[in-house]
DNA sequence: CATCCTATGTTTAGCAT
DNA sequence: GATGCTAAACATAGGAT
């Protein structure tokens, strides 16, 4: 047979696709893909990665550079014992801090002057919470997901 | 300077290199990329996927990906505001307690420029990585089978 | 530190086996 | 389903800003 008859890779939609037979390969080579990455990352740093699928039909896979477990234990002790939030050095987003931050902020409100604490930064928060809550009442479709860069 | 210098992209030794200076920015893209990639899986295949990184020096850093329907049904869920349930980590129903209240006085003055500190995005985050580690937590809870690649 | 750029290494969509 | 193939899409190392 002609070897020159591949088509090469073609862009697809970045939406939910159907898991029918034709797309099986290609989620199987990306989540070979991804657990490579996840190896690559590993090895590189010296970092323990661990990456956790919940497919929609409820069976979890997972990868771990030690054991899943290990990975997920460490994480949630981190979380648990983590009042000093020094855990960003890369700069990226640290949601557990925001939430603290946001969590001590509305205690206060509770407890304090609401009308002074109520700045423009929180109201502006608050107000992020209510366009947020309208745009998920608009998109009614799934395919879409959330991401999370954390700490 | 000239823009036609760049070298384009070097074989790298995958073996643990050195945090140094040089290879910031190169880890951090790679980290990005890895985050990048398991949102495409969790979007295409609709499967939640989380991603933990935890480094030598003890830092986390994580990706959570989650259904948008779970997001919002969660969310929602949240602010009824159900303070027996288990979903207790720190303290988010204080947040959800007096999210009603807020809102309303967010609302009074809502001609205030939109997006600009606390966008929506840290939100999504925030919930999402709470959500992971709630589903992390009952995976454990059943004993439910989580199939380990140890490496 | 983030981001842009280029050139090139790597991944992968679509087919076929 | 896994594997092999091609070629286009994508990721990224190195360097500059």
């Amino acid at each position: 047979m002609d070897k020159r008859t591949g088509k090469g890779r073609q862009k697809i939609e970045m939406k939910l696709i159907e898991d029918n037979e034709a797309h099986t390969t290609t989620l199987s080579k990306r989540k070979k893909g991804l657990f490579k990455k996840a190896n690559e990352y590993s090895t590189l740093t010296g970092a323990d990665v661990g990456v956790v699928l919940i497919t929609a039909s409820g069976k979890s896979h997972s990868y771990g550079s030690i054991s899943i477990e290990k990975i997920t234990d460490k994480f949630l002790e981190l979380k648990q014992g983590d009042r000093q939030s020094d855990h960003d050095d890369v700069g990226k987003l640290d949601v557990f801090e925001t939430f603290e931050d946001l969590r001590k902020e509305v205690q206060a409100l509770n407890e304090k002057e609401k009308e002074r604490i109520l700045d423009k930064h929180k109201l502006e928060q608050l107000e992020a919470i209510k366009l947020w809550l309208d745009k998920i009442k608009k998109e009614k479709k799934r395919s879409c997901s959330i991401q999370v860069n954390q700490v």
